[in-house]
DNA sequence: TGCCAGGCCGGGT
DNA sequence: ACCCGGCATGGC
């Protein structure tokens, strides 16, 4: 079976088990960027307690977050971890939102997919996976997301070798799969999904419900 | 107790 | 072009 078709199988694999997770946990566009930012390597159950606070209060929005100093703003997202490094991203990312769009959304999803994918990324503290969530969630662009959990899973499986980068991954399914913003968007979240229940480190796995279709190393 | 969590940056080689 | 330390909280 070729690549492109274990992909799809894979995909109808996780769906046939898990159904649509209606994807990404958060209520509005911005909450779901302050989340792409907030969860960088960091459980999403503390980010949860981070937006919390956030809503809490009432800074949940483009004029606060510009505005509230910057320990003001560390403390409510402290649950999150690295605080004032994440402080500094929000900032970073608020502020190229006003002096680029005038904090208005949706101007910014206006903007193409690859110039506006190249313009987060020169945002210090937007990396490729914050990028591409950012633009698949929130702005509902057809641009795959890659995390940890994806390049673990389809390692495990043989889909991929162990030095593929973000960049040969995220080709890898853009290459493979139909140009299609749910379907890109069910699939990241399934792969965090199943590997948040049995992909992780160690063991190397606990009962994967798709050893019928992949290969265990 | 130590390892892990939906990364990314900056400095060194 | 890689490699690595730093960043920090909370769950198991």
């Amino acid at each position: 079976m070729a690549t492109a078709e274990k992909l799809q199988a894979l995909y109808d694999a996780m769906f046939a088990t898990y159904g649509p997770q209606h994807w990404w946990p958060g209520d509005t566009p911005t909450e779901i960027i302050i989340g792409a930012i907030l969860t960088q390597n960091t459980a999403w159950r503390n980010v949860e307690r981070a937006i919390e606070n956030l809503k809490n209060a009432s800074a949940l929005n483009w004029l606060d977050l510009r505005d509230l100093p910057h320990e003001q703003l560390a403390e409510l997202i402290r649950p999150a971890g690295y605080f004032n490094v994440k402080t500094r991203r929000l900032k970073a990312f608020v502020q190229w939102l006003w002096d680029s769009y005038n904090a208005d959304l949706d101007r910014m999803f206006a903007t193409p997919l690859h110039s506006l994918r190249e313009e987060l990324l020169s945002i210090n503290g937007i990396g490729r996976e914050t990028a591409d969530s950012i633009l698949l969630y929130a702005c509902g662009l057809p641009t795959f997301v890659v995390d940890a959990y994806t390049a673990r899973i389809l390692t495990r499986h043989r889909l991929i070798d162990e030095t593929a980068d973000y960049d040969e991954i995220k080709e890898l399914f853009e290459s493979s799969l139909p140009d299609n913003v749910q379907l890109f968007n069910e699939y990241h979240a399934l792969l965090v999904h199943v590997g948040k229940e049995h992909c992780r480190p160690k063991p190397r796995c606990s009962g994967c419900p798709l050893e019928s279709f992949v290969h265990e190393v």
